[in-house]
DNA sequence: ATGAAAGCGCTAACAG
DNA sequence: CTGTTAGCGCTTTCAT
């Protein structure tokens, strides 16, 4: 009997319908995915280690970038809210906006952050240690010989930011020196404002011998603004970048960066999530859960020429 | 009353069930969105440009990367129709595979297609003319003096290619030129492979003045392919690319390449098949449509040396 | 104007 | 093992 009527059902090419599926079941199976503007190889990693988890199986995977969220929580709020999703992987700055969590958590959505830089016990928490992360960069120019070292942190509304920063202090401060505040500039992640701030990096007189980036994107604007001034990387200048996106790769030359691992932290969130709301919560526990860097030390570093 | 009963939903936080406006409507809300493993800035744009148009209002956007279309497309048309969507919005190369089109056709999913290149007569099309844009770049290395002219075509599966070589082709026609096949070689639109086969062009003896790459990826392997020989672009060699994306810009020499309207052709493509959803029929005709390419002479190319 | 009821397509619980 | 039924939360229609 079963069998008769599966066949009829493949015979008639019969699909269930979903909504009706859901309506039942009190769920939707859509996961949303929250981000605000980020470097393109950052999305499409963030996507595809949450679709790697999803297999195309049960849940499917909604994208709702939002921009500007610092200043308005309650609208992404609403907005995820209005989406009729089981859950939401928060990208930042989302994750760390505390109006949001409180929002979610009244209307009983569930969520999972991904790298957030505050309120770590809140929630189902994936992420990398941003200080060791930035400590490694900055301790590796640091051993190479460098003195007088640039830094062009991202957006400070991205907390990862700070963590870095953090990071490199440490490094300093181990190796008996200190960062110089008049060597620090801050860009927001873009290529067209890290240019503008490596330039005037590499104006400053004494001029810095390495730059710290805080991502790859500026990372290769700095060498795109030392090339334009008309100095050699790494022999006149090193440059490190952060996140081993694809443009580290194919810049020219390859950067030395930090390994970020996205696509496993965001396999990990959606892993989290579903198991949270498919009841297992032994799995979603424990909440937080670190994820290891790696230092790629590349072609844009080496000793300084002095 | 009304108003008492909207005061009385605001002060509960009331948010209606989409599961079950969905069953009443007989719509999901929900708009699919597939693609094959593209490089990262191809999907951001796909993605921006479609939900621009969704403007986070009714329709949700889900994305359904799936590879390998062409060996198993009912896999696809399967996944498709399981994920209870009103419309896809299908990138290359899944536009054309007439199997998946029956498929949704048969079960009455509605779709656009994206930069198809058979079977322009189905359903609703957004396209670009590839073969002008060939015969763009082409035309420019050409009126540049070149005459040796590598090129490295991209995933075959990917139609675009064959358009794109069509154009270099009329270009070559018209300027008494032909194209010397001994210098076409394959790519499959990754920097890796792309790396590989500039690296055979450049070591063809005489070897080529100018190289026609049919993506900004594979360009900007070419160029490291050509720094690693000890050349410099464009002084010993010229290369050109196609797409416009990020890495055109963040490449050194900037990239020569020829603007595809991803974003806007993406809104189109969302925008007529909601109008189609939403019984506005003659928004979605003409069923066809071309978006204009530009091509962007950038630092990469120049007139050969001899 | 307000209220009552039917039904969207499915699943789970229960009766035969 | 098969068949029937109630009800998920909403909208639309119809009666009051």
């Amino acid at each position: 009997m079963r069998r008769k009527v599966k066949e009829a059902a493949v015979a008639l090419d019969y699909h269930p319908n979903i909504a009706a599926q859901s309506l039942i079941a009190r769920r939707s199976y859509l996961i949303g995915l929250t981000y605000e503007r980020p470097s393109p190889s950052y999305v499409v990693e963030l996507q595809n280690g949450a679709l790697s988890r999803l297999e195309n199986g049960r849940y499917r995977l909604v994208v709702l970038p939002f921009n500007h969220v610092t200043s308005r929580p309650e609208e992404l709020g609403k907005l995820l809210l209005r989406a009729g999703l089981d859950g939401v992987l928060l990208a930042p700055p989302a994750c760390d906006q505390p109006e949001l969590l409180d929002m979610l958590e009244r209307q009983k959505l569930a969520y999972a952050r991904i790298t957030p830089h505050r309120d770590l016990h809140r929630g189902v928490v994936v992420a990398m240690d941003e200080v060791a992360a930035g400590h490694s960069v900055a301790a590796h120019v640091l051993a190479l010989g460098h003195r007088r070292v640039g830094i062009i942190l991202g957006d400070p509304s991205h907390a990862a930011s700070k963590g870095r920063l953090e990071g490199y202090r440490q490094a300093f401060a181990e190796a008996g020196h200190s960062i110089d505040p008049t060597l620090v500039v801050t860009g927001d992640f873009t290529y067209d404002i890290g240019y503008r701030v490596a330039l005037d990096l590499l104006r400053h007189s004494p001029r810095p011998t390495a730059i710290l980036a805080q991502n790859d994107d500026m990372a290769v604007a700095a060498i795109a603004a030392a090339r334009d001034l008309g100095l050699a990387v790494p022999t006149d200048v090193s440059v490190a970048g952060f996140d081993n996106s694809e443009v580290s790769r194919t810049a020219w030359p390859q950067l030395t960066t930090v390994h970020q691992p996205v696509r496993e932290m965001a396999w990990d969130a959606a892993n989290r999530l579903i198991a949270a709301l498919d009841g297992k919560d032994e799995l979603a526990a424990p909440r937080r859960r670190d994820h290891p860097h790696e230092l790629l030390v590349r072609a844009s570093t080496a000793p300084p020429a002095e």
